[in-house]
DNA sequence: TATTGTTATACTCTATAACTATA
DNA sequence: TATAGTTATAGAGTATAACAATA
């Protein structure tokens, strides 16, 4: 096996050449730009991430929402706090449990969401300028098989952080 | 052109398969398993990577190293002081500026960033498992691409947050 | 007057745990 | 007794700006 290489020795290519070191660094400048690019609807990207989740499935509670995306039930608070304040997102009562919040977009909340999904649209295909339809797929393959060394569940990351978009569609024949 | 995808709608296949999404999270999830992975040596990827950049060119100022790293300077202090406490680092004086201190390596201080270093090799190996060498030169290459669009300085990244580690060597013949 | 390093202050973010109202 | 949501408190981390010594 070829020795170890020592920090500024030969065998030292710079964190430019190492895949943790540029996924780190990349990372946190996505999430950076990300948040820039949300900044025109006045959402947070955990804020649209929740947006996000709530219109996949309306009528879940506060809880079960902050389960899914990690968030501790303290914080679910003042985030849905601001949201209903702007008038975005509804706290209905449950008739069979009044404890629980069920959580509902309002039609403001619908027009924004999609505003914002345009805006990460935009921001999605910055990011793939000039790579062509396989080389955005292979990057993706690459990506998640290094998720899954990290022992990131592979299948449609369960919740996490949940900041980010979708991807540009790609054309699909027959629309 | 193709109509935008709506979110929930059907050009919308979920945040695992968007880039910018993937790139945040994995970037996430790297960051934090390194700081996982340093914890035996009892350094934070912030003071990796300045004993790193000090390894590379000992006598610089505190300021200096600030810069490079984007420190400011008061959080250098704190850094410093921690790292001269453990006998890692010593602080200089410079004879021609008796304002400045010229940053050096203990002897100790090369030996456990040795160690470090050695752990960042791991941690990229694990990173990099079943990827096959010429994989893992078209992921990095994708995603400098990536960082150019994001108008990061391509060339060796100047210095940001800094918390990376060197690549594992590939097998280069005649050792 | 400007600059290096230091110290002090204040601010943001977040988790923890106590509290209430229901169940 | 346990649970959904809320509120209050405390802690980490960080930036801003005032300060001392030197240039």
């Amino acid at each position: 096996m070829s020795p170890a290489p020592q920090p500024g020795g030969r065998g030292d290519r710079g964190p430019a050449g190492s895949v943790g070191f540029t996924l780190s660094q990349l990372g946190y400048a996505v999430s950076r730009r990300f948040h820039e690019t949300l900044a025109p609807v006045g959402l947070e990207p955990r804020q649209f991430a929740l947006l996000r989740h709530i219109a996949l499935a309306e009528g879940r509670t506060q809880q079960a929402f902050g389960e899914t995306l990690q968030i501790p039930a303290s914080r679910m608070v003042a985030l849905i706090d601001e949201l209903e304040g702007r008038g975005l997102v509804e706290r209905r009562t449950n008739p069979t449990d009044r404890r629980a919040r069920a959580l509902h977009l309002t039609d403001g909340g619908r027009a924004l969401l999609a505003e914002a999904f345009a805006l990460a649209v935009g921001l999605e295909k910055v990011l793939c300028a000039g790579l062509r339809r396989e080389e955005q797929a292979s990057l993706l393959d690459l990506l998640h098989r290094v998720a899954v060394n990290l022992g990131l569940a592979d299948g449609a990351h369960p919740g996490l952080g949940g900041h980010f978009p979708p991807p540009s569609r790609p054309p699909s024949r027959r629309s």
